[in-house]
DNA sequence: AAAACAAATCGTAATATTGCGATATTACAT
DNA sequence: ATGTAATATCGCAATATTACGATTTGTTTT
């Protein structure tokens, strides 16, 4: 055994599940963070920011861009990452609406 | 290799990291989401309700619980589970301000 | 076409997670 | 104290994640 058991539960929960997947290595929320302070930045400069090798930080950008919230395009000979607000926005969403409805009904 | 660089990151990105973790399996999402609406359940009506063994309901449990967001107590011989709402709501906060601060300066 | 640079992928070792059966612990009965 | 019901922990096998060096792929320049 060891394989999580996705088909069980609601893709609701699912969805949340895998946004969370994605922020939950510190590497992922710095580079988030990192992103969203330089408005389109090379995979270079991440990884010099985050300290860890340029394999690693692609494969994390990787792991970003899977989730959706990520978006790339080329200029000159390098590629520059920014987010995609609709996405971020949406996932932000998912998020509150997780938070709220389950505190929705209680009172202590 | 293979051990994530905490020490690198900042304490907000592991808090953010840490909490990401703990919402990253969809049957705790489904935890959650059940004693939201219950108000004070036990880990035997949950293991029903998300269809996972007691033992591995109880293991989703306690890593809910290490996160700071569940509260429980015994009433008679079973134990009761609850939200901690204080906690849980400076959980969305972290969540929010991340989000929101990330965004903060686009325009696409 | 070749050089130069940036980013992605491959391969791999270390570690972490997931789920369950078996067992232990805990709390309340009798 | 013994029995019973509820929850927690142990041990384990199957996966999944994390990080990096080496290499490949892709893009621009010369």
């Amino acid at each position: 055994m060891g394989v999580t058991k996705r088909h069980i539960h609601s893709m609701r929960a699912n969805q949340i599940a895998d946004l969370a997947k994605m922020l939950s290595n510190p590497a992922r929320v710095a580079i988030i963070e990192y992103i969203g302070d330089c408005d389109g930045c090379l995979c270079q400069d991440i990884s010099d920011k985050i300290r860890l090798s340029q394999p690693t930080t692609s494969q994390h950008l990787q792991v970003i861009k899977r989730s959706g919230v990520l978006k790339s395009q080329f200029k000159g000979k390098a590629q520059y990452y920014s987010l995609d607000i609709r996405k971020w926005e949406l996932a932000q969403g998912l998020f509150n609406s997780f938070f709220n409805v389950t505190k929705a009904k209680k009172n202590n």
